[in-house]
Formats: structure tokens, sequence, C-alpha cells
DNA sequence: TTTAATTTCGGCAACGTTACCGGTAATGTT
DNA sequence: AACATTACCGGTAACGTTGCCGAAATTAAA
């Protein structure tokens, strides 16, 4: 196995093709004023030599590396993952390329860490702009234009898209109250998050429409993973008057509420009608599918690359925060109560 | 919205600090041959000022950057995300981070631009070492050290992870045949890949281990995805002498396979017993529990990090090339024939 | 033919950081 | 008291690249 020790540079081009250095960057960055002939020699050394500029260095002297950055909590949950993938695909279209940042913490939201990572990732370095998941702050001191996916903040300081959360959880509610459920027990997210209470609002307020007194012992404390919300459900499935229907904070919950239903012998829908948060791909797999509120992870992916390009560009903005309407989507989970 | 243009550098530390540059890099590099009360009032300086240094002029300078980088060809497939779970596990352990670059070319794989792009992220410059997965080279022409995971190559010619697929196939197999199954279905993954020739490869063994004549009727061209693996099925399914049984050659061509029994109105495993590979999580969702091959997908990612970071300090590995071993995972998804 | 405009290209400086060297002041040794 | 050692810190150069300026060669204009 060989292993070459040093790294093509720029001069090792310049001399091979008999040209100067500044020569060789003005072919790589296509400038116009360079003769055709030698356009093509340089072209030629570098494929053959495999050269590839040094993004660092690139980025400090042009502050220009058409590299948008991604900084996101953790970069395995389901959520995440559906915003990279709506990030990738509008970086797709662009001459842009995407670089994920994820501090190490897994389940450890550090914030002054975090922040710090991310200012040095992009301190005129390495990207041009950096989109932002669930920061827990949005105060950023730093040069390059920054866009946040669901602040962790009711007044985000920076540009920022959040979804109608309360709007959505009202949905969800409402449809339930519409089938003629009463007892409806609510597993919330991570209580310290907007996005969690946000929701918790939505249901109070769905239950209030429909004109049901708050019960809070059908409300449990869950944060949004799968394996809490077991304990949660099965808290729910104890009560005396158990509940004929559970709201989950996001689908990740809800998946939660199936897996205690099963082991509990409970039919969904039959005897549990389950409403979920997020419409993850995962939740249309489920069994029975799951009935979910939508809000369009993937797209709020693809706006933020929208907005951050163009801040990059030095344009700016019409409105610094874009608010995505959630839909509820119904599936099987849900049936009339009786 | 308040947005300083100028980023600070560590000159502005200095300066502020009474200073030079030098005693600067020195406290943030904790070097040992500075006075306690410079140390402290330096500090103080970088936290009242928010400073971090260029990650870019930094890598330049010091050819060290305690970054790792990741390099998939689709973040969003479900097995990209086990693979990005189990390094970002293994990188918060360590005193490293972690940059996952993505080219954006979603389902195309590019070869040469994959490969130079990569060796632009590296080459010198952000990372210290980097882990290629599913590379369709492993043949790099780069300083620093590489690591791949599930090399698209028989002997690959850099430090590599492999699973042992075909073997794993082959546990399927067996485990199929020995209830009794003699017509089993087998959809592909994408046949570019050694991952799934391999499989196919174990089905093949499968079958003559237990004196089945191979039909190549019985053998649908997947592509790995769900959706093509719903129209594998159909078409297994319309044949004259349908199959009892589908070994399907990941978790998600097993989803499709769900997808189109239940569209069909069989039931699993009553009708129709299936066998996955990968062992994503989600197939634990899925309903039945699915039958899986478990490929400890990421157990690789970990041990890509072990070994991406031997390399980066200069230790030489014992094995080149680790292979891991699969193993069955029964659940709930296949059942006797008869 | 002489001058002006244009094309093409090389040299220099700078981006922000750290490695290295050397210098001053403080401390220790005889 | 004279010298050696140590602790501390500043200056300079370099990493690989591009922006800028100007020079040489070529072409156009007078």
């Amino acid at each position: 196995m060989r292993r070459n020790r040093k790294s093509i540079t720029i001069h090792d081009v310049a001399a091979s093709a008999g040209v100067s250095v500044s020569t060789v960057s003005r072919v790589l960055n296509d400038k116009d004023d360079v003769a055709s002939e030698t356009y093509e020699r340089v072209q030629q050394v570098v494929s053959e030599l495999g050269y590839a500029s040094s993004l660092a260095a690139r980025g400090m002297r042009s502050h220009r590396t058409n590299v948008i950055g991604l900084i996101m909590p953790d970069v395995a949950a389901p959520y995440s993952v559906a915003v990279l993938q709506g990030v990738n695909r509008a970086i797709a279209q662009l001459d842009y390329d995407l670089i994920v940042y994820t501090n190490g913490d897994v389940r450890k939201n550090a914030s002054a860490s975090q922040e710090a990572y991310f200012v040095s990732l992009l301190n005129g370095s390495i990207t041009d702009g950096v989109i932002v998941v669930t920061p827990v702050s949005t105060n950023f001191s730093t040069k390059a234009p920054i866009v946040a996916i669901d602040p962790n903040n009711e007044s985000p300081e920076c540009p920022a898209i959040i979804s109608t959360n309360r709007d959505g959880a009202l949905q969800a509610m409402n449809y339930l109250t519409s089938l003629g459920h009463r007892r409806i027990g609510f597993i919330n997210g991570r209580s310290e998050l907007v996005s969690a209470s946000r929701r918790l609002q939505g249901y109070r307020d769905g239950l209030a429409a429909a004109d049901i007194p708050l019960d809070e012992y059908l409300i449990e404390a869950g944060d949004y993973t799968t394996e809490t919300a077991v304990f949660c459900a099965q808290r729910l499935f104890q009560l005396d008057d158990r509940p004929t229907a559970i709201f989950a904070a996001n689908d990740q919950t809800a998946m939660g509420v199936y897996r205690a239903a099963q082991a509990g012998g409970m039919r969904i829908p039959e005897d549990l009608s389950v409403v979920g948060f997020d419409n993850l791909q995962e939740s249309l797999f489920l069994y029975p599918p799951l009935t979910t509120v939508d809000q369009f992870i993937s797209e709020m992916g693809t706006i933020a690359v929208e907005m951050i390009v163009k801040l990059v560009n030095g344009e700016t903005l019409q409105n610094d925060l874009r608010k995505i309407s959630t839909r509820l989507v119904v599936r099987d989970s849900c049936c009339p109560l009786g």
C-alpha cells in the first residue's frame, strides 16, 4: 500500500506546466485573460497530477468557498435526517457544496460550546454561510450569514424558518375531538424546546375549543424519543379513566406509543387512536400507517438553502422569518369513538 | 438585525490583551511557557470577544486540525445514516470533530468527481483523515490517510472495512430453507455494487446447499430502494409458481415487499415469508417485525474511526482489511411452509 | 511608422495562523 | 559578585492560494 506523503500544490502544477502560479490560478478560476493554448496545457497538467486546490488556502485568501455549512445537534435523529435531505437536494441544484458539522455531544445541548464550534467553522473560514438546526441561541457574533431552522427562541435574532407548531397541534386535536374523543392523552417533547411548548399549547387550545376540561394526568413529560415514550404511554394506560386517544408530540414518540400498545395488547386504532407530529418517512411504514401532522421538514431545508444563498450573494431577504404551515395527514391510526 | 461584517482575528485578541500574537497562539494551544497571569488575561479577552480561531488558517499552517472527514454518496439513505451514527458516537469520545461531506449528486455516482471533491477536502487542508463510504474506487492519491467502508472493490487499495455479505445471505437462505421453503425469490441490490453481487452469491450458494435448482425468474433486479422493490415484488407475485418466501437484498427492499404484499392482500408471514439485510432501526418497527441480517453498520463506523485515528497518529494498522461478521436476527416475518 | 490599445502573464503582497529562533528579565548556582 | 540557567515573550517566516499591479508582447489606430 503506497502512500505518498507530499501533497501537490499549485506550485507543482505551475512548474510542470512551465507557467507562473498566477496563471494556474487564473486557469482554475476561469478568468478570461489567459490564452486558450495555455489554458489547455494547464488543464492537462492539472488532470495529470490530479491536483485539487486546498479549500483552506482558497477560503482564507478569497473569502469565498462556495461551501454551505449545516450545523446539527444530532445527525442521527430522524428530524435532522429529513432536514439534511432537503438541504442536500437544494444544494445539489446549485454550484455549492455542503459540509455538515455536528458537535460530538449527542444528547447534550451545550449552548456555548456549540456556538464556539460553529463560529470557528465559518469565521471567514471554510464556509460562505451556515444553516443551524434547532440552535439554543440565535445571537451569533459572526461575519458570515446565518439562517436558523426551528430556532429555540420566540423572536430569533437572525433569519429563521419556523413551522406553525401550535396550529398543527390544533389541527390534530380538532380531528380527534371531531371523532368523538374526549379523553385524549398528550406526550410532550423536550420541554425546554419552544417547539414542544407550542405543541402543548395547541393541545390545550384544542381541548378548550371542544369544551373539554384539562386533566393534568393526561399530560406526560416526554423527550421526543421512542424509549421514553414507551414509559409515558404505559403510565397513561394505567390511568383509571384511560385515554381513548393519544396525541404524541412527534412521530418518534408515536412509535413508542405503538410499541407500548403492542406490548399491552391494545389494538390501534380500535382500542386507541394515535396522532403523531412530523410526518417522517417512517410513519408511513408503521402498522397501521400513522395519522400525523406534516411539518414539511425537508422543505424547510430547501428554503433555508435559498435564504442562505441569497444572503451569501449580498441580497436581502423579503422577510427574515419564514413560517411554514403544517397540515394534518390522515391515515389509519385513528377511528371514531364508540 | 445587526450584522457585524469584520471577523475578529488573533491580532485583535493580541491587541486587546496587550500581548503579542505569538503569545495568544501559545495560550490557545496550551503551550506551557506562558505565565499564568498572562494566560488568564488572554483567556479572558478570548471569551469576551468570542474569538474562535480560523480552521482554515490553522489547518494550513499546522497541518493538524483534529477534524475527521466523512464522505458519503447519499446522506439520506438509511445505510448512510447508520454509518454516520456510529462514526459520530466514536468521534464524540475523542478529541476530534467530524465534518460530513456529501457530493450533491444524489443518485448519480460520479467516480472521478467524487474523488476530486474528496481530495480537495483533505489535501492537507481541513481534515486530518477521511472515511469514505462505498467509494467506487479506492485508489486515492492523497497525503492524508483514508479508510474505506464497504469499498466497491474486491481488493481495496486502502485500509477498508467490509462485511461478510455472502455469509450473511447464506445464513438467511439456510434459515428459509430450514423452514421448508423451496420457492424463494431474491430481489437484488444495485448490481454494480460488490455488496449486491456478494449477496446474490450467498443466495445461489444457499439454494445449492439445499439442493434447490436455480430459477432465474425468481431473481429480480432491484436497486436497494423501496420504490423499485415494490415493482419487483409485484412481478414475483405474478409468477405462475409464485414464491413462498422472498429474500430482499436490504431492508429498504424488504419494505417494498411489505408494501406490495399489503397492496396485494398477502399476509406476512402466513402467505409470504420475508428476510431483509442490514437490520436498520426501522426494521424493528415494521409489522410484523422483520427478520433480517444484521451487518452492524454503526459498528463499522466506530471501527472506521478507530482506524483513521491510528493512521492520523502515525501508527500502523495490524490488518488493513477488517471483516465484520454478519448475523441473522430472527423476528416475526417468516414462518414454516405448509 | 509611431503611438495607443489590447492581450497575456509574472511578481508581490496578503489572508490568519503556528513553528521556530532569539532576546530580555528573573532566578539559581558557585 | 559573576555566571549559568530558566521562564517568558516578541519577531519573522511560512503554509497555499488569489487579488492587484504592472510589464512585455502583440495588435489596432493614427
